[in-house]
RNA sequence: GCGCGGGUAGUCUAGUGGUAGGACAACGCCCUUCCGAGGCGUUAGCCCGGGUUCAAAUCCCGGCCCGUGCACCA
């Protein structure tokens, strides 16, 4: 195990699910720390892209119904069937391989793959066997309510929450684009092989922001506010630039500016919230790397130890999934989108005349008429088709007009740019980039630099001595802090260095040390984690100087006088 | 999923068939005027299941977990 993950198992940030019963992989505990951190890291995300966006958040099942996935295309895997080599391992998608060895079309399904590789007597490319065909999808499937129940899976993403919602949000907001609508939430993938601690998991947090927008209007007013940040990009080609994002834009490198923007604002976030600047980059996906609902797609990487890391993904989704979803649920998901002058169209008109249809066509009368209707600068006898029936319908049954019509507006299907995060990978690469080592006095101290408004424990109050003045004063004090909010721990045990070096393991930024000064002047001291310097601060102004501290990058130099340096 | 290497207190580690040892950490008491001090004491361990054997942490088989290479990662 690597000394940062011995750390964070052993002082409370991330323990091993299941650990009683063997463990099972792909699955982790958050502990008191890390599940602190990783809320606060929830925190940020939500005053980056819901708070100061266009956005809203909302929160919908982690279970979904098989019609979700089989219209977002998740369920496709389920008509998959995988072979397996039994010599070398390699898994292939059984209908191409059978497609490209034999030039023949399979059914996807099992029985006929089985068949096929019997007849043929088909091998692996090594010469291996394959092992019986298998269903390949890495969802988990559950089943809702009793007996047969209903065939549900836990969500792969939790975006499709979202697009489902998508009428009741798009009037949430007034019909008017563009918006945003975040979830942050669990979602399970059933990973063949899960590894590498947290970086691959079954069940995972992820934040999403859908933010829909005309497919015509991929910008963003408040793009300037990064186009002039700096980037390190990684194109499609593999070519690296470091350029800034109004460039990246111009030169075509990023597609449009609402990805770009996008792409900026991610960056700030993740800087933040303590990323390191130069183990951070943007890599565009390669045309066959990207998921079935792109169309283009940057990934934030993060240098850690397991190497290049993917935490971000920024993908335009175009208008694949709602329009998926208009497909399949039969509802319409497109949104009016007024023009800002109305257009005057002359068009011929087709006028059923009901009194006429009524009497001869009975029943089916109706929706002639309506099928009429939609028809425009026709000849004399019009073929329609109702209900698999061909119908010609005489001239006398219906008038052609010619009308001048003002059109307001035209109804489309947004697209969707989706800023997609991994809460617990960025988590994860806080702490990594946070996690250092220095030598004082020939001992090693750890110290987790987190940025202060993530710090899990935000101060330890410790009395120099364990005698009880100082302890009950210690109390009194911590106390306080927590009254006001600030999560404060007091520690009694140990020497005072043996203590530091504890809240410097856990990256708490400040603690406050009651000692014998403080019966003679009411002033106790406040330690940076960072610098190790203490400064003296009354005690009647120790709340508001670390609310100012724990919001801000200040130094503690500017709010008392050093002490002991 | 396949191959290789591992799994002993909270952590790290010694232990090749015969009573499981240490370090650090934690906890208690004492001492102590600021950066892993000292003294005394305490807690705490052989991943799980089966087999071989008089006897298994140790040998064998299977599983689980960790690491790693291949494959997979919509």
């Amino acid at each position: 195990m690597s000394e940062i993950m011995e750390m964070l198992v052993r002082r409370g940030f991330i323990w091993q699910s299941f650990e009683i019963y063997g463990g099972m992989a792909g699955f982790i505990d958050y502990a008191p720390l890390g599940n602190g951190l990783r809320r606060k890291v929830e925190t940020l995300w939500r005053e980056f892209f819901v708070i100061n966006e266009r956005s809203v958040e909302i929160d919908t099942p982690t279970v979904g119904i098989e019609e979700v996935f089989i219209a977002s295309g998740h369920a496709d895997g389920f008509t998959d069937v995988a072979i397996e080599c039994s010599g070398c391992g390699r898994v292939f998608r059984a209908d191409h391989y059978v497609k490209e060895k034999l030039n023949l079309e399979v059914d996807p399904t099992v029985e006929a793959v089985k068949n096929v590789i019997q007849e043929f007597n088909l091998k692996c490319e090594c010469g291996g066997d394959f092992r019986n065909p298998e269903h390949f999808n890495l969802m988990f499937v559950t089943k809702i309510g009793p007996g047969r129940g209903k065939k549900g899976y836990l969500r792969p993403e939790t975006a499709q929450g979202i697009f489902i919602a998508f009428k009741r949000l798009s009037d949430y907001f007034r019909n008017k684009l563009p918006f945003g609508v975040a979830q942050i939430g669990r979602a399970y993938r059933n990973e063949i092989s899960p590894r590498q601690g947290v970086i691959r998991l079954r069940e995972f947090n992820q934040a999403e922001l859908e933010f829909f927008c005309h497919p015509g209007e991929k910008r963003h007013p408040e793009f300037y506010k990064y186009a002039d940040d700096v980037i390190t990009l990684v194109d499609k080609f593999d070519k690296e630039h470091r350029i800034t994002l109004k460039e990246a834009v111009e030169k075509g490198i990023i597609a449009h500016e609402l990805l770009a923007y996008f792409v900026g604002k991610t960056r700030r976030f993740l800087l933040a919230a303590g990323i390191k600047d130069e183990k951070l980059r943007f890599r565009q996906h390669k045309d066959d790397e990207r998921a079935h609902y792109a169309v283009d797609c940057w990934d934030a990487e993060v240098l850690l130890s397991y190497g290049w890391i993917e935490v971000v993904g920024i993908a335009d989704r175009s208008d694949y999934d709602l329009s998926r979803h208009t497909q399949f649920s039969r509802e319409d998901l497109s949104i009016f989108v007024p023009f800002e002058e109305p257009v005057k169209v002359r068009k011929r008109k087709v006028v059923p005349d009901l009194s006429k249809l009524g009497p001869a066509f009975k029943d089916k009368a109706k929706k002639i008429a309506e099928e009429l209707e939609r028809l425009e600068d026709v000849g004399n006898d019009i073929t329609v088709v109702v209900d698999d029936e061909e119908i010609t319908v005489s001239p006398e049954y219906y008038e052609i007009k010619e009308v001048e019509e003002e059109i307001h507006g035209e109804r489309l299907i947004p697209h969707v740019i989706e800023p997609s995060f991994g809460l617990d990978r960025i988590t994860y690469a806080i702490l990594e980039h946070a996690f250092d080592t220095d030598t004082v006095d020939g001992e090693e101290r750890k110290v987790l630099r987190l940025k202060r408004k993530l710090a899990p424990v935000q101060v330890a109050v410790l009395p120099l001595l364990s005698r009880d003045v100082f302890v009950d004063e210690a109390e009194k004090i911590a106390s306080e802090l927590r009254e006001h909010g600030i999560y404060t721990e007091l520690d009694v045990t140990g020497s005072i260095g043996r203590r530091y070096r504890r809240y410097d393991e856990i990256g708490t930024p400040f603690c406050i040390t009651i000692d014998h000064q403080t019966f003679e002047d009411e002033t106790v001291t406040i330690r940076d984690r960072d610098t190790t310097t203490q400064v003296r601060v009354g005690k009647t102004e120790l709340v508001e100087v670390l609310v100012e501290l724990l919001n801000s990058e200040k130094s503690i130099t500017e709010f008392g006088e050093i002490f002991r340096s």
